[in-house]
RNA sequence: GCUGGCGUAGCUCAGUGGUAGAGCAUCACAUUGGUAAUGUGAAGGCCGUGGGUUCAAUCCCCACCGCCAGCUCCA
């Protein structure tokens, strides 16, 4: 699975088994670095999504000059089309054959007992693997090596760091080309580098990284979504609130915050001897307006909503454009409701996330629930809340063990990138623990108290990473409804130029984003600028349009013009925006 | 945070142990134009920051900050 609609699909892959060409296309790499690098102990060599890596000890870097040896040696192997042939071995005999490489001789001793224990090898290279190959190197059409970059053994931060080397091979050099093709035409839609070009938002160095300046054009698509999902908030009957940014620590020691991931918080500030944190996440606060009274089962469910601004301390190595930030916006929302209520809430959130994800057109996300590290014994009840909702709604998922949060269980809406990384997006979370922690009540029809059930939910998630995902799944190109300038006033010459300004006045007065080019350049360069900045319309107004009181309709995509009146274009515009297009 | 790479004008990038260049953008002037770049000129830089080596550092060395690709992490 992968990518939006809009985002281009990387090419077809070719009959032939494009894992096994790829995994053999790391044995050859292997091989190679065994010829030149024979200090490199090799450990791991999968193949990947779009290529494959292996992962060698070696204490010297290996440099970009050192991958292209090692790709001409690979080509090398590649022409002697040397077969690819694999013996089963006992664990000793395995263990003896690697005894100089203790990574290979830890997988041998892990293998389970009685699964085969196989060696493969090509020319002078064996390699221990569980299988899965081409026939022959030769197979590889065309390969190339791309990048190097650490990586822990096993995947864990506290053993030794491997370089890993990555590239990619396919049947063909077409193939080959087809693909770079592909990563040209995605990193087009970057949203970092459109983000620049569009003049939409910008990250500062004197700032620090991870926080977003945003520009006046990124802010009005930002209040554009804001506006979109308060609409569906006071539809539901959700209460606005605001909470601070900065509170005393002790919030978030009663909401576990801080014994689970303090290492994720900014602060502590310490002002007369009392400490405080900027808030990483608004549930506290909301926590405390629900308790700030005393609550009936009448009053429930309790919906509180806030677009809430959290800081976190995010590695600075994990930072990403707007995906990946330490100051940002959730559009979030906790709802307080009885047991009987969770279920017809659960899906309640749901549907508003769907709502969102249509509007903006968003297509091909992945459902994940995920589920709790350490099960409490409410978790069922949660997980089957989420289960139901996603099943009822036809929706497939898949199940992301432990993922979910340290209060309990959560529904994510992850999309991809024009790349095809994963972001999360929306998330509906179940918490029977944090009601417990606050001690929250609510006195029932029975006259008890009784803990309500708090559903955490965000439907953009975040407005940077919505906004990040927004421009790649557009490639800058908004539609009318959300584009910052919706149209631009062109007059061929300065005779022009007062018209222009009255046709824009126009439509602003309508409510329209419309701006005028008043430069001093010629048609044909007017019109290059504005296409780049991917405007979807440019209004040509020129001698006849002057006398007219028309304008020549240039929309983005389409080829041929039209001379409409001011008011039809208006009543065009306004038509696009009402249906969202 | 870790591994590797990279920081030169607003942007994209050249370049050199003797205090810097191009294109685009900007501004001015000329031009008044019909659908993807009109011409001429001007201005613009503590060469990421701080140390060190050197007679001399944008260039060599170190540290820090930031960016990029991964890894780890991701409420």
């Amino acid at each position: 699975m992968r990518v939006t609609t809009s985002t281009p699909a990387p090419p077809e892959n070719s009959p032939v088994d494009i894992a096994h060409l790829r995994h053999t296309a790391a044995h050859v790499l292997a091989y190679a670095v065994q010829d030149l690098f024979p200090d490199a102990k090799p450990t791991i060599g999968p193949a990947i999504e779009n290529g494959f890596y292996y992962d060698f000890d070696r204490k010297e870097a290996f440099t970009p000059e050192d991958l292209e040896q090692l790709a001409a040696r690979m080509r090398e192997i590649v022409k002697a089309d040397y077969p690819m042939t694999g013996r089963r071995v006992s664990r000793e005999e395995a263990i003896e054959a690697f005894r100089d490489n203790p990574y290979k001789v830890e997988i041998a001793r892990e293998i389970p007992e009685g699964d085969p224990i196989t060696l493969y090898t090509i020319g002078a290279f064996t390699d221990l693997c569980r299988g899965g190959h081409a026939d022959s190197t030769g197979a590889i059409g065309a390969l190339e090596l791309e990048s190097v970059a650490g990586a822990y053994w096993r995947g864990d931060s506290k053993n030794p760091m491997l370089q890993r080397i990555y590239g990619t091979a396919f049947p063909t050099q077409q193939e080959l080309d087809d693909y770079h093709a592909f990563l040209e035409e995605a990193a087009k839609r970057d949203h970092r580098k459109l983000g620049q070009e569009l003049d939409l938002f910008h990250v500062d160095e004197l700032a620090g990284g991870g926080l977003i300046f945003w520009h006046p054009k990124g802010a009005v698509i930002r209040g554009i979504v804001e506006e979109f999902i308060r609409e569906g908030l006071r539809e539901r009957g959700y209460l606005p609130v605001v909470t601070p940014h900065v509170v005393h620590e002790k919030l978030y020691e009663i909401s576990g915050h801080l014994e689970n991931f303090a290492q994720s918080m900014f602060g502590p500030i310490e002002v007369e001897g009392q400490r405080f944190r900027v808030k990483p996440m608004n549930c506290p606060g909301h926590i405390l307006i629900y308790k700030a009274d005393g609550r009936s089962y009448r009053d429930l469910p309790l919906r509180y909503s806030e677009f809430g601004t959290v800081y976190r301390f995010e590695l600075s190595g994990t930072l990403h454009g707007l995906t990946r930030v330490r100051g940002f916006t959730t559009d979030d929302a906790h709802l307080f409701c009885t047991r009987e209520q969770l279920q017809g809430e659960f899906e309640q959130a749901l549907d508003e996330a769907l709502r969102l994800m249509n509007a903006f057109d968003f297509k091909g996300f992945e459902y994940f629930l995920s589920t709790r590290a350490e099960r409490g014994p409410t978790d069922e009840i949660a997980e089957a809340a989420i289960r139901n909702a996603l099943e009822s709604r036809n929706l497939p998922y898949a199940v992301d063990e432990g993922g979910g949060a340290f209060y309990g269980p959560k529904l994510d809406i992850n999309l991809h990138d024009a790349i095809g990384r994963k972001w999360q997006l929306g998330t509906v979370q179940v918490d029977f623990v944090l009601p417990e922690r606050f001690d929250l009540k609510y006195r029932g029809a029975d006259g008890q108290d009784h803990t309500p059930v708090m559903i955490h939910r965000a439907l953009a998630g975040s407005m940077e990473r919505f906004f990040g995902v927004l421009i790649e799944h557009f490639g800058g190109a908004f539609p009318a409804w959300v584009a910052p300038t919706q149209a631009v006033v062109v007059p061929i010459s300065e005779h022009q130029l007062d018209y222009a300004y009255g046709v824009r006045d126009r439509l602003r007065a309508r409510g329209f984003r419309i701006d005028t080019d008043a430069s001093n350049e010629k048609l044909g360069y007017k019109i290059r600028h504005w296409k780049t900045q991917k405007v979807p319309y440019i209004l040509v107004v020129g001698k006849s349009e002057l006398a007219d009181g028309t304008v020549n309709v240039n929309e983005r995509g389409i080829e041929e013009k039209r001379t409409v009146s001011v008011d039809a274009f208006a009543e065009e515009l306004a038509a696009r925006i009402a249906a969202k297009r």
